[in-house]
DNA sequence: TAGTGGTCTAGACCACCAT
DNA sequence: TGGTGGTCTAGACCACTAT
């Protein structure tokens, strides 16, 4: 087949022109979010491919997170949902005092966010290694107690976090078992126990979500999460708590502010 | 068409059958990083599908980041190459001047990595407006200088910077000039004339690439980027630098330690 | 019920890789 | 040169949505 092109520049895959031309028409903003785009049939027609090409055009979009695609509806441009910033004083004892709210209740309350936690499952475990090594604790089973929270906005889930801590802290303590004591955070707890959270580390990655992550977080194609390895430090510089979440980072992001150490 | 099956559990599409049973095997370790998996040919045959059929299934996984696809060889097993973190303290003056390295450089070759920063273009422009709120400087043109760097590991791609600094304080300085001050980072120089990095903010979130970025770092499919919203403010509590970081997610993560305030 | 996306088939040609 | 991925076609059936 011959290139009839007589202006422009060299033809190149049906399948990447169609999703280039989208793709331009959306940055451009001439199909604001929430539009529609055509749908795989017409897109078919309008510029004589298979209806496999057409629509192999739209999951190049999906994937790259520009578009929505609802079954039996159409295509729609993704619409920028503002985040949920989690600020670097969500560790704060006073803020925690002052509002008697869990850093993640805080932060989405004060954006206008309908948000709730719940507890999962409180177990005895073997620690992950990288979380073994930030709480110098032995990479033996059962040597600490992982508790797991799901964070929801708007009745959508979009964190979860494992929190670890040691099993010589944790024992014959509330932090055993589920349920409590949640709704303050384990923070408050802690800290009438001796463990102030004096310095954090968090350690800061991303990556597409597992199969299983995004069917529980219910993380549409295109969407990777934000991974964040938090270690509290308490004031002897004795690491008492890790904990790693995993955000949706269509929805969720990090704040930080701090002073620089010269 | 039946079912054949006589122990397992329902079936489901083809597609997600075999992207099932390869993500499994991966995922426990029967497929180790570096692996190839079996052809798209291959797979049809094994599953009685059509090639297209297997060879979505591999697309799945591409788009997962689970496997890196070479066009005439195979489809791979991909590889966690270790992240180069950078750390809070990169804005340290100290460690700048004892070392006479920018932080990137800094950290890399800290993690073994052969690292080199590259200058681009140097433009005085209009801002956009999240950098404009964050420099608390007029969205009007030509307000600000943009400054662009490219930073490599072993000679790839893998971060991109593009630092905003008001024309007040950049008019007649160096910073208006490419290629300089880079050695050493700009902040040596701001430095010298009153602006010292003494507090900073990082908003992160992450995203998958635009078209544009995956081409420019060489991202592969189904690699997210992380970006940063940095803002220098100086001692008197005036921001004086903004610079926005996009980094492969592959490659690049973060790590921060800080003192929680009460 | 008409239109849309989801998926599959069977066959084809091209580009790239390795031997 | 044979195997592999990349892409495309033309047609089909199903599941879901909207009216």
């Amino acid at each position: 087949m011959t290139t009839p092109l007589g202006g422009g520049d060299g033809r190149q895959n049906p399948r990447q022109t169609i999703a280039d031309e989208l793709r331009s028409a959306i940055e451009q903003g001439e199909l604001p979010p929430g539009t529609k785009l055509p749908s795989g049939r017409e897109l078919a027609r309008r510029y004589t491919v298979a209806r496999n090409t057409a629509d192999d055009a739209i999951k190049l979009l999906q994937a790259e997170g520009l578009v929505d695609v609802r079954h039996g509806s159409g295509a729609y441009v993704r619409r920028r949902r503002p985040l949920v910033r989690l600020g670097s004083n969500r560790y704060s004892q006073r803020l925690r005092e002052e509002t008697g709210l869990s850093p993640f209740l805080l932060e989405a309350a004060r954006q206008g966010w309908q948000a709730h936690v719940e507890g999962g499952p409180v177990q005895r475990v073997q620690p992950p290694p990288d979380v073994a090594e930030r709480l110098g604790v032995d990479d033996a089973a059962r040597s600490v107690i992982r508790r797991e929270n799901w964070y929801f906005a708007d009745n959508e889930p979009v964190q979860v976090g494992y929190t670890y801590i040691p099993w010589a802290i944790a024992k014959g303590t509330p932090l055993t078992k589920p349920g409590e004591p949640m709704p303050t955070g384990i923070y408050a707890y802690l800290e009438d126990h001796g463990y102030t959270v004096t310095r954090i580390r968090e350690e800061i990655s991303a990556r597409m979500p597992r199969h299983s992550e995004a069917a529980a977080l219910r993380i549409p194609p295109g969407v990777p999460v934000i991974e964040v390895l938090h270690t509290s430090i308490n004031s002897d510089d004795t690491p008492f708590d890790v904990t790693r979440f995993m955000l949706r980072a269509d929805v969720m992001g990090l704040d930080y502010t701090m002073s620089v150490e010269e």
